[in-house]
DNA sequence: TGCGGAAACG
DNA sequence: CGTTTCCGCA
């Protein structure tokens, strides 16, 4: 685990310029460390172009995306949070805490398909400036986030 | 497949 | 608090 964890421990200035500093696993006023949170790896795999088989953006609809391989993505996600036995029922009901917190909601009759509620949750944990090279990602954003 | 209660854990 | 684990239900 320690090997799967070294790319977290050296902070995200991977992909192209300042897509997930460090300070966007920390909470704004602790100055301790904290675990990442399910939300920014899943968003972290969206964001890399390697992961796009197991992961993607769905076209059309803004902050919509589709897990291709559940299995795959509980695997990645067990590995980074030390728990080999996680899988795709377990990671699925850690997203379904997402729905009442408005991070995200169920796509409803699109398989593995959920969608992050950006306006709710983005826009408030990070500065424009981030905010730009994320939203990039999204193949329905057209460039311009209206406010 | 997807949901949400319940208990447990660090 | 944010999951992890387990489970009954639809």
């Amino acid at each position: 685990c320690l090997a799967g964890c070294s790319h977290f421990l050296q902070g995200g200035q991977w992909a192209r310029g300042l897509a997930f500093p460090d300070w966007a696993y920390k909470a704004e006023s602790s100055p301790g460390s904290r675990q990442i949170q399910l939300w920014h790896f899943i968003l972290e795999l969206l964001q890399k172009e390697e992961f796009r088989h197991v992961i993607a953006w769905q076209q059309g609809e803004y902050g919509e995306f589709v897990i291709k391989d559940p299995d795959e993505v509980a695997r990645l996600w067990g590995r980074r949070k030390c728990k080999p036995q996680m899988n795709y029922d377990k990671l699925s009901r850690a997203l379904r805490y997402y729905y009442n917190k408005r991070i995200l909601h169920k796509t409803k009759g699109k398989r593995f398909t959920y969608k992050f509620n950006f306006s709710k949750l983005i826009f408030v944990n990070y500065p424009l400036w981030d905010l730009r090279s994320l939203l990039l990602q999204s193949p329905a954003a057209g460039g311009t986030p209206s406010s």
